[in-house]
DNA sequence: CGCGGCTTTGATGTTCATCAAGTAAAGTGG
DNA sequence: CCACTTTACTTGATGAACATCAAAGCCGCG
């Protein structure tokens, strides 16, 4: 591992939460933080249990998810890098109501949250970074799940394509970083009717599929369809 | 119109938001608040407005919704009396992302963000307890969209009709204040189906309707649907 | 009293989950 | 490095859950 302070300077210029505190609050972070790498797959950390750090991603790709019997877990959001994992949902109970596992091998940085809530008192602009980071995200999910309600299956496997497009990847083809069934649980569906449309889609010539890599041949017909259906 | 003040006082005592504030803050709220009526039905705020002002709601019930083409919109949440309405939304964008109506007649109570935000700027315990209350909402509402989702209608509706005794009516015979259609709205099903599921209950003999009043009589069967599909 | 909206029930078709079965890929231990 | 096991992927067939369509009764309201 290299060294810490540095990586922390560095990350921290990218990052709109940290960069509201003032000189002495960030080395107050950089003397708490931790930092813990995950392999891809590995638990982060499970639902149930008590909450005491705020995470933050630094690289790779962290799934936020809760399970349910039968094998069936579902996503309720991803967390690239640069942001809070789980933010949302740290401010209320005191243990973690969701499970939080690595789609990607991650590294994470995280700070107890008696230091931040040591900030939230004493650094306003902090607190209210936080308020509007919270409101986008809720709203981020809430949007989330009311374009999955209104689309059949179809619309819902172009809509998260897209969203690889624009939001993780920026480029037309990439390597999917997680497997069909996991899809699946994002966006709701079994992972037979992931396939299934995946292969409509490359039969129609929209996209094309070499194993884990998805190259985009056609966006605009792939928008169209994640808007009409 | 009654004496303000004392309405304040009396809606302020039960509050937990405003709660927070010192003497002299809570004299600016006084000063600066709003309250208006709105009937059963009134919009009482429209996808695209501007957001100016934290509402709070005083009496009644209200629907947070998105409206989408062909007559089908989704209900997002409800907010009962001293819910602060749309909380999670208005500290992001200039703009409403949703609409909000009333379900019952309603009385709303409004402070602008303005001073809201000058609250967040000064007063920590105001600040930190909207992250705490922020966090809940966003909890309830992610918990929400996961049941939705696992369950079948039967279990949806199971679901709702508990909602409606445990959190707002608190007795097992009460008027429903929303239509069929909107009862649809918020568990993401169509009006026949909830109709159709609403007879075969009381088929069943879990239920009595008359018209919009419905008492529930076997509870623990209800609560069994709700779990168990 | 008649019109429009809400409610109710039945019939029909579509969408999607489930089941089954087979192939490819990726670990695992000798 | 190769057999072996396991996990992921793929395709088809079937049935269940649900939306849609249609039609009729009900109720409040001008």
């Amino acid at each position: 591992m290299t060294n810490n302070n540095q990586d922390f300077d560095n990350c921290e210029y990218q990052n709109y939460l940290f960069q509201e505190l003032t000189p002495e609050e960030l080395a107050l972070v950089a003397k708490n933080k931790r930092e813990v790498f995950y392999k891809k797959g590995e638990i982060i950390c499970e639902e149930g249990k008590p909450i005491n750090e705020l995470l933050y991603l630094k690289s790779g790709l962290v799934k936020l998810f809760k399970s349910s019997p039968g094998n069936r877990d579902q996503i309720i959001s991803l967390a690239k890098p640069m942001d809070c994992v789980g933010l949302l949902t740290v401010f209320h109970g005191i243990n973690y109501k969701f499970s939080l596992s690595a789609l990607e091998d991650s590294v994470i940085f995280s700070v107890d949250m008696s230091l931040i809530n040591k900030f939230i008192f004493q650094n306003s602009i902090f607190s209210c970074s936080l308020l509007r980071k919270m409101s986008k995200l809720a709203d981020e999910i809430i949007q989330h799940n009311l374009e999955l309600n209104q689309r059949h299956l179809r619309g819902r496997i172009a809509h998260i394509l897209l969203d690889f497009i624009n939001d993780i990847y920026k480029t037309h083809s990439f390597d999917l970083p997680i497997s069909r069934k996991e899809m699946g649980e994002i966006i709701g569906m079994t992972t037979e009717n992931v396939i299934r449309i995946l292969s409509e889609f490359r039969k129609d010539n929209i996209i094309e599929i070499n194993g884990k890599n998805i190259t985009i041949k056609d966006i605009k017909r792939l928008e169209k369809i994640s808007e009409h259906g």
